[in-house]
DNA sequence: GCCGGGATCGAC
DNA sequence: TCGATCCCGGCA
């Protein structure tokens, strides 16, 4: 049974929508290494309002500026950064061009690639240490800026749906880290999947 | 130019 | 709890 993978349409809505949606699915990434598949178990959604604040803990809350400049194309494409000089951090661009949103992916569950996912970690085993975090899983599963503004409606880098109807329930807090936020450190706005070993500390 | 800081991680 | 490490963005 092959997945559905998501098309340029389905990345047209608001990051408070799709962030939850996105639980569940499949992180792909086809390297010259590996195919790597993680199955996403942590989001957040960054960009937009809550009851009438607009979101000061995400990068575009200032405008466009070089770094963000994928928030504000339309959605459906990578926005990679480079954090804390060492770091690098995955986020699903979303809305409509100009709407400055997107869904950062903190946390996946290995499902594919997992040797090379391994070797990238410098891990002899698999523990949920290897991608329960946002730098955690781009080292793991080879993003870095290079895989800045890509389509996410290609072959190489893409989000496919389970095959299985799998039930799980959603977990929902605060955003992890963004305590200068003063509007944005309370909204609600990140999404997890309950029990499951592979969600950050936070 | 200079300087402050970060949607993190892992060692201590 | 704290240091690593570097690019960005604001300001001069």
């Amino acid at each position: 049974m092959k997945t559905m993978t998501w098309s340029k349409e389905e990345f047209q809505d608001a990051a408070i929508h799709i962030a939850p949606k996105l639980l569940g699915q499949y992180l792909i990434h086809c390297t010259k290494t590996a195919e790597y598949i993680g199955k996403i178990v942590e989001t957040e959604a960054y960009g937009g309002f809550y009851k009438g604040a607009a979101d000061d803990g995400s990068h575009a809350f200032r405008g466009r500026t070089l770094r963000n400049a994928p928030m504000f194309e339309a959605g459906g494409i990578s926005y990679v950064y480079l954090i804390y000089g060492m770091y690098h951090c995955f986020n699903v661009v979303t809305s409509a061009k100009d709407d400055a949103q997107a869904v950062l992916i903190r946390a996946v569950e290995p499902v594919g690639g997992i040797e090379a996912m391994l070797h990238n970690r410098r891990r002899e085993k698999m523990n949920p240490a290897v991608t329960n975090g946002p730098g955690k899983l781009c080292a793991a599963m080879e993003i870095s800026r290079q895989e800045n503004g890509l389509p996410l409606w290609g072959d190489s880098l893409y989000i496919a749906g389970s095959p299985y109807g799998e039930r799980f329930s959603i977990g929902t807090g605060p955003r992890i880290h963004i305590e200068y936020a003063e509007k944005g450190k309370f909204f609600p706005w990140r999404f997890f999947i309950k029990g499951n070993p592979f969600v950050s500390k936070g």
